[in-house]
DNA sequence: GCCAACGTTGGC
DNA sequence: GCCAACGTTGGC
């Protein structure tokens, strides 16, 4: 199977690139997709060294870097954990409604690739991040993409 | 802070 | 099954 290209979107408050960086061994339980979209994703399509373009929404809205899947799905701890805001009372855990993927940080880009920049580049124009009302916090990245938005993050 | 877009919920 | 109400996301 071909290594398979992905965005995934956080709110540097709440979990940054850098987070990630200073995890334990640069990696962490990516949890709390509580989207069937996104969840459809991790589960059919998400495998194990698969590349990740880690995006800030919020302030930022940049690309700030290269990840990549090291662990394929499996269930999200937090929807049965009580005390946690994704917490699920509706989901069986003999059948959970909710998956995880394990990421690993791989590379801080010298130059953040920004909404702006990304809109303006030729070749990006299809993204799905670009589309209207796009607010899916895993998408599907093509090699194409991901190509030009890796140059762009590796360039000063 | 505002609001458009979108997903989910729940009454009917 | 429809759709209004509501909550959340996220760009501006």
């Amino acid at each position: 199977m071909a290594r398979r290209f992905w965005l995934m979107k956080s709110d540097p408050e709440s979990f940054s690139f850098d987070d990630l960086r200073k995890a334990p061994g640069g990696k962490t339980c990516w949890d709390g997709i509580r989207n069937y979209q996104a969840r459809n994703y991790l589960r059919d399509d998400v495998r194990v060294g698969d590349g990740v373009l880690f995006y800030h929404s919020q302030a930022d809205k940049a690309v700030v870097g290269l990840a990549k899947v090291v662990k394929a799905a499996h269930p999200d701890p937090t929807q049965f954990d009580r005390k946690h805001h994704g917490f699920d009372p509706d989901s069986d855990p003999k059948s959970p409604t909710w998956l995880a993927v394990d990421l690993a940080w791989e590379e801080d880009f010298k130059t953040p690739v920004t909404l702006g920049a990304m809109k303006k580049a030729p070749g990006l124009s299809e993204m799905f991040l670009l589309e209207k009302g796009s607010r899916l916090s895993v998408q599907p990245v093509t090699a194409e993409e991901w190509k030009i938005v890796v140059a762009m993050g590796r360039s000063r």
